[in-house]
DNA sequence: TGTTTATTTTGGTAATTTGCTAAATAGCGA
DNA sequence: TCGCTATTTAGCAAATTACCAAAATAAACA
């Protein structure tokens, strides 16, 4: 959940995703989309991979990529429902850091 | 777009917008649901202000924070459309740094 | 086995992000 | 104006991220 945003956070990987979109590429056909460095792309698929939002299939000597748009989905429709059709009061009850004083 | 994305990316800030999804909230009530410093929790509304997800109000001295609940939407539907809908063919067009070898 | 092609991993640097404390700003009431 | 409350800004350290070049890995084939 938290990877996926993250996930999305880059311009970058969301024009992957985009491009993903329909046809599976391997890496080098992603990496020639762009210029930047290989090893930097691999970086890129790398997290899409770690946030589930690609899977990914030796051919070969090749990595075809492809899309899994339902786990965006999904994504979404947890930040949405948590959004909007959330049951009550916000009063206190979120907080990421729950009091343990670390640092 | 790219910056309701980033936003998004931090657990603080999703869980901000959580509690301003109903009851509008002064920066110290928001504060108060967190262990985090006032001062962090500030930076971060101004992550959130600067996406334009939230809209701040004066009253006093105190400042109320107030969930735009249709940037959130209209970026989602921007990422949406791109994804399922699109037009046609990916082949290279999306790049994000354009051939500028400038490093 | 050795070579070529495709891709990732490693190692390093620069930029960005997140968190803190301390100081500054803004409005209000005495 | 002075002091009080609410909040942000400034300055800094630690962690993370993004990028690259060079080296390593994997599969295919002569």
């Amino acid at each position: 959940m938290n990877d996926v945003f993250k996930a999305l956070a880059d311009p970058t990987r969301r024009a992957i995703l985009e491009m993903l979109r329909e046809r599976e590429m391997t890496a080098g056909d992603i990496a020639d989309c762009f210029t930047l460095a290989k090893p930097t792309l691999s970086g890129h698929l790398a997290v899409l991979l770690a946030a589930d939002l690609v899977h990914r299939e030796r051919i070969g000597t090749t990595l075809v990529y492809h899309l899994k748009l339902s786990v965006l989905e999904e994504a979404w429709l947890r930040l949405a429902s948590t959004m909007r059709l959330g049951k009550s009061d916000p009063s206190c009850s979120t907080d990421t850091a729950p009091a343990s004083p670390s640092r």
